[in-house]
DNA sequence: CAATACTTGACTAAAATACTTGGTTTATTT
DNA sequence: AAATAAACCAAGTATTTTAGTCAAGTATTG
């Protein structure tokens, strides 16, 4: 499991996502401006996450995408794994010929690491994420000051 | 803490310079040859690795690399973060000025993600795996079969 | 039908990664 | 002292990945 900057943005994007798409689909286009990430970069994104089944794409107007199941039962690993495409990390292209001379020594070491790492990325779920967000959002808005009233609700869709 | 193939290769020579400096020190020759990767490339991990003060350079004839530290006082973490340079994974610039309109939605989160992957490898030191590799050797090797038979390897290759 | 918005693919720019070349210093060995 | 073996250093190059762009499609709703 590589851990990037790209696998961040798709966290990012279905976080967003899965906050939004609550009621109707979302565009791509909301995210990418809420976001600032590239509207053609997430459509890579999110080809990539539609083809690992994880969201639908609804066509025409008021179309977008949604969440093809509950946030909770979407991981964070899977997200990462869609996005970005497994390097063989062996150098001895899986198939583990490689400790007669001792090539690469790390071999199932890192693998393992990996693992682990990847173990610990599948409990946690977008559901969960995006509770953990909001109690901290609160926790913020909390801490600041809350004192401008009148019209604005718009704050969730700037 | 960024994942990638680099970190990889740090921690395969690092392992491998652990193994073997035990009496004396290692050259960057040996490594590169045993862990096929380039001579230059591991010098400039090296030299990354001892600025971090986890390595010591020896010059001359019969010189190399040792370890300036007990292999178990090294942990996967620091060697990682020595080799690759830290990106400020936030777009805010590390102040976290950005949750009056809700851009990087997932600041902290994966801060926190990043950070207890940083804390796992933490824990886990250069001897501890070390020992882990040398009982996995030993498991595959008395796993083997001793009798390399006949030709027929190559439907590994194909 | 027309507008909207997703789909697809090819292409480009920038950055990171991996490697190369060609040195210099330092210490050992002969 | 000379040759040698190594670290150390500094550019530069090639490859891959990341990120973003552009444009021609296709499906859907109104």
């Amino acid at each position: 499991m590589r851990l990037t900057t790209k696998g961040r943005y798709a966290v990012t994007a279905m976080l967003d996502l899965a906050f939004h798409s609550q009621t109707k689909p979302v565009t791509l286009t909301d995210i990418a401006t809420r976001q600032t990430i590239s509207l053609s970069y997430l459509e890579q994104l999110f080809a990539r996450m539609r083809k690992a089944g994880m969201v639908k794409g609804v066509r025409g107007p008021g179309g977008g995408y949604t969440l093809s199941r509950d946030a909770y039962q979407i991981n964070i690993a899977e997200i990462i794994e869609a996005v970005d495409e497994p390097v063989d990390s062996t150098k001895c292209g899986g198939k583990s010929n490689c400790h007669n001379d001792q090539p690469c020594l790390t071999h199932d070491l890192w693998m393992g690491l990996s693992e682990q790492i990847r173990a610990y990325l599948k409990e946690i779920s977008l559901g969960q994420l995006l509770e953990r967000d909001l109690v901290s959002e609160v926790a913020m808005r909390q801490g600041e000051q809350v004192i401008e009233m009148p019209v604005r609700h718009e704050r969730m869709s700037a």
